[in-house]
DNA sequence: GTGGTCTAGACCACC
DNA sequence: GTGGTCTAGACCACG
């Protein structure tokens, strides 16, 4: 199995995060079921064409953050999660980032209903 | 005149974003008006307890976006804005950032109804 | 007779190590009696799971630190023990451990008290 | 100033976890206070005769745990604690592994008493 | 084979 | 000057 990732070398955000961000929210939509055994970090990096240290440091924030499990010698899998714990999860990193973009929003003055209208507006897009 | 600044020294953001973020709020929202001299950026260091060069470059990035103008020798200004110069300028901004966020939100699989639920729950915080 | 091991694959502690801890004290509780033949190797490998080379290196480590012995075509078995032999192993390994842990409390500035006031608090949890 | 620390090249115990303890442990007894600086990890590697990298490892531990704050062109210095925040951290820590070595002792059989005579023995070597 | 640690470099953004 | 990220290697313990 090879990990549905892709790598922007132009975005100022850090490899490993893209990394991170990708892989958490693929195990959070369930797309990378519980138990997977996700390939080894050598292989993965090759496949992307970065370095070992990189995959190895995103792998290490997503073990801290309890999505995955690694073991020397076996490799790294998908810890288990139940739906309600994924959905959970999901809501907890959204509205901790909610809460940050929403002070950029009030320090800008806009209210309640504008950042509402915004976002009917951005979706549509 | 001195201005309303707090720096965080513990925060992930740059000194010279929080700078630059906290002075162009006070101008689109009015509290800086029109034609303002700026204190002279040494001024504004010492005071704030930061280097020299951090002012610089947010004063720099100010200038960068028609927030503010520098005459040599006579210090910067807060560049006129209208009312609806202003809220043009801030409701740009506001949607420049909700575009990104709203990329991480559906990344979780959140919809449209979802995030709205979580701003009304977050602005009632 | 199937041995009563159980292995957590989320433990930062080493398969090997697991067996080791798990066999070596139901040894000195005496709940493995002198003389016991263990199952083959291959055996524990399949029930439990996991690599015949794991089970190897625990039974090395057992037999060396003279919990087993091992005879060419015949198994391994439990070393014979006095009860006062096992008290005594069991207090030497306990000691060992002890000393170990000590220089730990030690460097937090913890005090003999205080340690012993933990102890209470911990084993009434 | 200089860091009071010791590198073990012979212990089992990873270079970068022996930089945390030794920096955490006296962080909480207070012999670095709060606000001092560190220095910069270029020096401390280079002063301990490791590299950077590891240096660099040991201090994002020291900053997820709160012990100290990073500023990228200021360097790290020591968060603030107030005296009974350190007794309250240290106390957690020391529980924290006392829990799991209690698990040991329990497995060896040995009872609540027993740990306490072991203790004063060890604390009287 | 796997992941865990460590090394010696490099380049970048920030101050 | 500082820390943050990334690279290309190496050696080790574990399975």
């Amino acid at each position: 199995m090879a990990l549905d990732i892709v790598i922007s070398t132009t975005s100022d955000k850090p490899i490993y995060q893209q990394l991170f961000d990708q892989l958490s929210s693929q195990i959070l939509l369930g797309q990378l079921a519980e138990g997977d055994y996700l390939p080894p970090i050598r292989t993965v990096a090759k496949e992307l064409q970065i370095s070992v240290i990189t995959v190895k440091k995103a792998w290490e924030e997503l073990e801290r953050a309890g999505f995955i499990h690694s073991m020397v010698g076996r490799g790294c899998f998908v810890a288990p999660f139940s739906h309600s714990q994924r959905m959970e999860k999901r809501n907890e990193m959204a509205l901790e980032k909610l809460r940050k973009d929403i002070e950029y929003y009030k320090s800008l003055g806009i209210s309640e209903q504008e950042i509402i209208a915004f976002i009917r507006a951005a979706y549509r897009e």
